[in-house]
DNA sequence: GACTCTACGTA
DNA sequence: CGTACGTAGAGTCA
């Protein structure tokens, strides 16, 4: 065998099962140190790419089960170099939700997805011994139904659940891998939404490169779960206090505390402030100030008639010359509640452990395919990140790519002229020279074309994208017409983007079920529209991701702690920080030029930021 | 208890 | 009548 074969893994109560291409075998462990140490040195040995249901499923009990994990919060557990995960490769063929065993197994086979049986239920028309339209099948209690589906009771667990049930289990895991390999490759068998770069589109490698790093996305996940942003929870703690004040020691101190922050407000507003003692929130008949509904009637009875109260909004009035103090005042508590409520000392609590932030990734979530993170770790605010703070003898790397998006879109559209834009650091300036406009308006235009956004001043340079950007902008429009029509759409590396079905609207309807028809087709089509330009720069930040993973992997520096999107933070040991920032940028040449290979006719030079800092918040260089 | 609405942080 | 996400509280329905 030879590196980057594949080798299936299933995991047992006594055990694993194995399976490649030359059979099956089970391997007995008494607990999951033993059953990590057998992975261990099959990743020494064969250094296959490892093929399971779920890398979070193999991979998450064995970080835990790491003897070599005390203290230390580097990624512990098998660090595998390859991986072939079935549910991120059937979420990338088929899109939609369910991606456990009886659902890929189901598309991968070509089964239609109804036959397969649900969680939780039992076939007993297939387990019954003797039932003669299986009476062929010479394995009633095997994993597969003589349909091809799935075995219910293996996909609840209970069946596979000795190492040499787990071994027949592997089988059917190497299989399914072959049979989604197969999918990737056809092109029939993905005639129902077209792929939006050639090169995907029309079969070939690059189908495999994006299952390939939407795999080690996965991965990468299960890593970041177990390891995550290192956080300084004194800096942190003292941050919350300056802004919320300080810890509650119990519910009558925070019921206080809350008075305290809304009397201002209530006082603008003329009420006097809410008796503490926690839950009397009406007191005095004051509004409650959390209520939407109440705060817009407190603001009319005051003479304020607004539309609803968003920030923007209250912010625009405040700053008008005479303008209501509690315009200011409202604006002032609301950030200050919703620091409170989003990221206060609560979710301090709860959300640091071991110095880390610790969240649930997702490597592929939403229609387009982003990573995503639970506990608000993705929209920490700006005055956190300065307590997101290298650990001692490390530092951190952050590296961001620059106008990601409109690359992206020069990438999938294939256009020749945005792609020599971007041959630019800057790509906005050579488009704005084009379009004749300044440069903040073309970065408007660029990204309305993007979004679908037609009112405002972006619509009016619409007109002069087009012109200038035929093909891009035809690629766009495509794509909302598709959406628009309720049919899926893909992204370069060949995502599935599920678009759900129009609404039909009799001819006779009234005018009112008309606008909302029009308008829901309006909504799928910028759905569709962004979500090939944003799907697939997700693609290729995970093809980056993966490639600085790997890197950090093989040379023992660092980890990957934050993915956001377009940005990377690492942290790495203090000595490595200035080489591991220069490697993030060839990591990023060779992942491009490789994606953009895979995806299209056409290179597209990407970019990105890179600085070696101590705390998060701090510039880049 | 599950759901929608409003709101708001991030990209 | 610019996209996506996660989160929380108020309010509604059962």
């Amino acid at each position: 065998m030879s590196a980057g074969e594949l080798l299936a893994v299933v995991r047992a109560a006594g055990g694993l099962g194995l399976a490649d291409d030359a059979g099956c075998w089970a391997v007995p462990a008494a607990g999951p140190a033993e059953a990590l140490a057998a992975l261990a040195r099959l990743e020494e040995e064969r250094s296959p790419r490892w093929v399971w249901w779920s890398a979070q499923e193999v991979l998450a009990p064995l970080a835990e089960a790491d003897p070599g994990s005390a203290g230390g919060s580097a990624p512990r557990g098998l660090r595998p170099a390859r991986a072939w995960d079935l549910a991120a490769v059937h979420r990338l063929l088929e899109g939609g939700a369910d991606d456990g065993p009886a659902a890929v197994r189901a598309a991968a086979a070509g089964l239609d997805p109804a036959g397969a049986p649900a969680p939780g239920q039992l076939d007993l028309v297939g387990a019954a011994p003797g039932a003669t339209e299986y009476g062929h099948d010479g394995d009633g209690d095997g994993p597969l139904r003589p349909d091809g589906h799935l075995r219910p009771e293996w996909v609840d667990g209970g069946w596979a659940d000795s190492p040499a049930r787990a071994a027949r289990w592997a089988q059917v895991v190497l299989e399914t891998a072959r049979m989604q390999e197969h999918r990737l490759q056809d092109p029939q068998a993905r005639a129902d939404a077209p792929a939006a770069g050639s090169a995907a589109g029309a079969g070939g490698g690059g189908a495999l490169q994006t299952a390939w790093s939407e795999s080690a996305a996965s991965v990468l996940a299960v890593e970041l779960a177990a390891g995550g942003p290192p956080l300084d929870l004194e800096e942190a703690s003292g941050v919350v206090e300056r802004l919320v004040g300080p810890r509650p020691r119990d519910e009558a101190e925070a019921a206080r505390q809350r008075a305290a922050r809304d009397a201002p407000v209530l006082a603008a507003l003329g009420h006097r402030a809410a008796t503490s003692g926690g839950g009397g929130a009406h007191a005095g008949g004051a509004p409650d100030l959390r209520s939407p509904v109440q705060v817009r009637q407190a603001l009319a009875d005051v003479g304020l008639d607004l539309p609803d109260t968003r920030s923007w909004r209250l912010e625009r009035l405040a700053a008008e010359p005479g303008a209501h103090p509690v315009l200011g005042a409202l604006v002032a508590w609301r950030q200050a509640e919703r620091f409170a409520v989003a990221h206060g000392h609560r979710w301090l609590e709860e959300t640091v452990r071991g110095g880390r932030l610790r969240a649930a990734w997702s490597a592929s979530d939403g229609g387009a395919g982003r990573m995503t993170a639970s506990a608000g770790v993705h929209s920490l605010p700006r005055e956190l990140r300065s307590a997101v703070r290298a650990e001692p003898g490390h530092l951190l790397v952050r590296a961001d790519l620059g106008q990601v998006e409109p690359r992206v879109l020069a990438v999938v559209s294939e256009d020749p002229a945005l792609a020599r834009a971007a041959e630019e650091d800057d790509l906005y300036s050579p488009v704005a020279a084009r379009l004749g406009v300044p440069r903040d308006v073309a970065k408007i235009a660029v990204l309305a074309a993007m979004y679908g956004q037609t009112s405002g001043a972006a619509g009016a340079t619409l007109a002069a994208m087009e012109r200038a950007y035929p093909v891009a902008t035809a690629f766009l429009v495509d794509a909302a017409r598709r959406g628009a029509a309720g049919e899926d759409v893909r992204t370069a590396g060949g995502r599935r983007i599920r678009v759900p079905p129009v609404e039909e609207v009799p001819v006779e309807a009234g005018d009112a079920a008309l606008d909302r028809a029009r308008s829901q087709r309006a909504a799928r089509g910028r759905y569709a529209r962004n979500a090939v330009v944003q799907g697939s720069a997700a693609e290729l930040f995970k093809a980056w991701a993966a490639t600085v993973r790997a890197r950090l992997l093989r040379s023992g520096e660092g980890e990957v702690v934050l993915c956001l999107h377009d940005e990377l933070l690492l942290s790495v040991r203090a000595e490595a920080a200035p080489d591991v920032a220069d490697a993030v940028v060839t990591d990023l040449a060779a992942a491009s030029s490789r994606w953009c290979r895979a995806v299209s006719r056409r290179p597209v030079r990407f970019t990105a930021d890179v600085a070696v800092v101590e705390r998060w918040s701090q510039a880049k260089a």
